[in-house]
RNA sequence: GCGCCCGUAGCUCAGCUGGAUAGAGCAACGGACUUCUAAUCCGUAGGUCGCACGUUCGAAUCGUGCCGGGCGCGCCA
């Protein structure tokens, strides 16, 4: 329907004006409020300048020349935009469209890309808290979303397994063992203090007795490191198959040192020049690429540092293919965004065949207080323990409710409450109700046969509805163009909203005006489809019956 | 001190890349259950869009400068 509009206002302006039409990035958008039409744009204000006239008489000029089928009515107002009123035909024919295939609802993309998505990626060092939730919920369902305008998407979650902190994994593990047999054995000074790793040293005292006691403490040390860390794997993995998170991928960062892939990407930077010395140190020049100061690659004591792995993560997602590399980031590590951009142009590509995005924090309300948390003191609230408490549907839903730019409160007493208050139940219920009116219809043995008699559907309300389903597709493209997901959670409550009010004003099934049922359970069928549809670009379940 | 994010109704937040009289949910107040599920609906009230300049037909949206809150600034991750 747009495109037929914008195709009439091309045609009628084109008589009118000799200039290019499409540089003036005029408007088509729906109104937000219904009086103003179906569509409207601001084309008459763009010409102004050109033309030399006021606003509202270029319109009128617009207006004479616009062939008027495909409308019921056109108008001018507000000075100078033209409101266009659609002719109900169209309305039908697209409940028509989207009760013959879903898939009409979104329109693809004209070039499909190879998208990668990396998220979470949490070390392997400690459960996943309520931070990770939302980088979760962000990823899988941007995921969702590129998927759906008919990107290929790839999910990887990035395993930080060679470093620094992995030892300190082990160390912790081995000292809680030893504890088990001398309570006074010395516990790392930074160390990871959480219960967790007691329960895991409990859980080798029962794989290997008391025979690491006679172990020397290194190779000790490397098997409770070794072990604790696919124990921990293996949680997160659960815990996010539990969330409705599974991964294409999960890439090793210790993959990337025993292929060499590190040492072979500071060979390549070393050559490109964008690596020197100094203080027996290896620098990567990141201020050429508006960083604010220069970044260590190899210390002086010959170690590697992240940000080197880092890069050459980077470098092998470019050699795989990826036309998009979108990084989903904690916050906090904002300050890393400039060098790993400037990496990527180091590295031979365009800034932004890399997307950084970074969530903003999350802290927990709950009885109207602040759940502090803290990850240092080993006291954090886990993913887990949120997902137990609210369930999968609602900590989805809640986590993407809002942009990731903001920071996040979570207020656990609304997730859980199974009333009108909690959004995720207001937007459950409206896919339940249509399924519960088919049920309905069975009972009364109704006969019932869609995409007929659409020309009973002349209520506002239900004109509303349609629109609103209409713009859908729009909410979708924005949603996967600007990396946003919350969009389709605003939708949906709208949609439901809309809905509901419908539902409770109007009697769907109206026993004996077989012709109107028909029409009002094709629109009905259309809001449960959309409905649905919604839902699972965020990952939550669309449920038959509450 | 420098950098990033945020500041919109009492609270939590949207605002479609500059459009029409700034919206939603919750909380508050008043109403609707003999109904296709009241997990719902209808109504009332609530605003200096942090402040000040600037850009233009037009600014919550763009620019500059302040104010306030969060986070980050290591040869840590």
């Amino acid at each position: 329907m747009k495109e037929v509009v914008r195709k009439k206002i091309l045609e009628a302006v084109g008589k009118i004006y000799d200039g290019e039409v499409n540089s003036l990035n005029y408007t088509v958008e729906i109104p937000k409020k219904s009086e103003n039409g179906d569509f409207a744009t601001n084309i008459a204000f763009l010409l102004a300048k050109h033309l030399k006239k006021a606003p509202v008489r270029i319109a009128e000029d617009i207006l004479e020349n616009i062939d008027r089928s495909f409308f019921r009515h056109v108008e001018i107002a507000g000075g100078g935009f033209i409101n266009f009123f659609i002719a109900y035909e169209e309305f039908y024919g697209f409940l028509e469209k989207i009760l013959d295939d879903e898939a009409n609802l979104v329109e693809k993309v004209n070039n499909p890309e190879n998208v990668q998505v990396e998220f979470v990626s949490a070390n392997p060092t400690g459960p996943l808290h309520i931070g990770h939730g939302r980088g979760a919920a962000f990823g899988d369902s941007l995921a969702r979303i590129l998927e759906a305008v008919g990107h290929n998407v790839h999910r990887e979650y990035y395993i930080n397994d060679a470093g620094n902190q992995m030892n300190k994994l082990g160390e912790s593990i081995y000292a809680r063992y030893m504890q088990i047999y001398d309570k006074n054995f010395a516990f790392p000074e930074d160390g990871y203090k959480g219960e967790y790793i007691t329960k895991i040293a409990l859980i080798l005292q029962k794989k290997y007795g008391d025979t690491l006691l006679k172990k020397d403490e290194a190779i000790a040390v490397t098997l409770c490191k070794d072990e604790g860390k696919n124990y921990i794997l293996e949680e997160i993995r659960s815990d996010l198959a539990d969330f409705g998170v599974i991964f294409d991928e999960w890439f090793p960062e210790k993959r990337l040192y025993d292929k060499g892939k590190v040492e072979e990407t500071l060979q390549y930077l070393k050559e490109s020049g964008k690596i020197y010395e100094l203080d027996s140190a290896l620098w990567f020049k990141s201020t050429e690429f508006g960083d604010d100061k220069d970044r260590v690659l190899k210390k002086s004591d010959g170690e590697l540092t992240y940000f080197a792995s880092d890069i050459a993560y980077h470098k092998d997602k470019l050699e795989r293919g990826f036309d998009k590399i979108i990084d989903v980031w904690g916050a906090d590590h904002h300050g890393y965004v400039e060098r790993m951009k400037g990496a990527i142009k180091a590295l031979g590509a365009q800034e932004n065949n890399l997307y950084i995005a970074l969530v903003q924090m999350v802290s927990l309300v709950k009885s109207g207080e602040k759940m502090s948390m803290s990850t240092r003191a080993g006291e954090f609230v886990t993913l887990k323990w949120l997902i137990e408490e609210v369930g999968t549907d609602a900590a989805r839903f809640f986590y993407l409710m809002r942009d990731i730019n903001s920071q996040f409160e979570f207020d656990i007493d609304l997730a859980k409450s199974k009333t009108s208050d909690n959004p995720v139940y207001y937007v459950q219920y409206a896919h339940a109700r249509v399924c519960s009116l088919f049920a309905k219809l069975e009972e009364k043995n109704m006969d019932v046969k869609l995409c007929k008699d659409l020309d009973r559907l002349v209520l506002k309300d239900e004109i509303e509805i349609i629109k609103k389903m209409y713009d859908f597709g729009n909410v979708v493209n924005q949603a996967a163009v600007n990396y946003q997901p919350h969009r389709i959670v605003y939708f949906l409550r709208e949609l439901a909203g809309l809905f509901h009010t419908y539902y409770y004003n109007h009697a769907i099934i109206v026993e004996d005006d077989l012709s109107l049922t028909n029409a009002r359970m094709t629109l009905s069928q259309a809001v449960g489809i959309v409905v649905r549809f919604g839902l699972s670009l965020l990952g939550v379940k669309a449920v038959k019956r509450m």
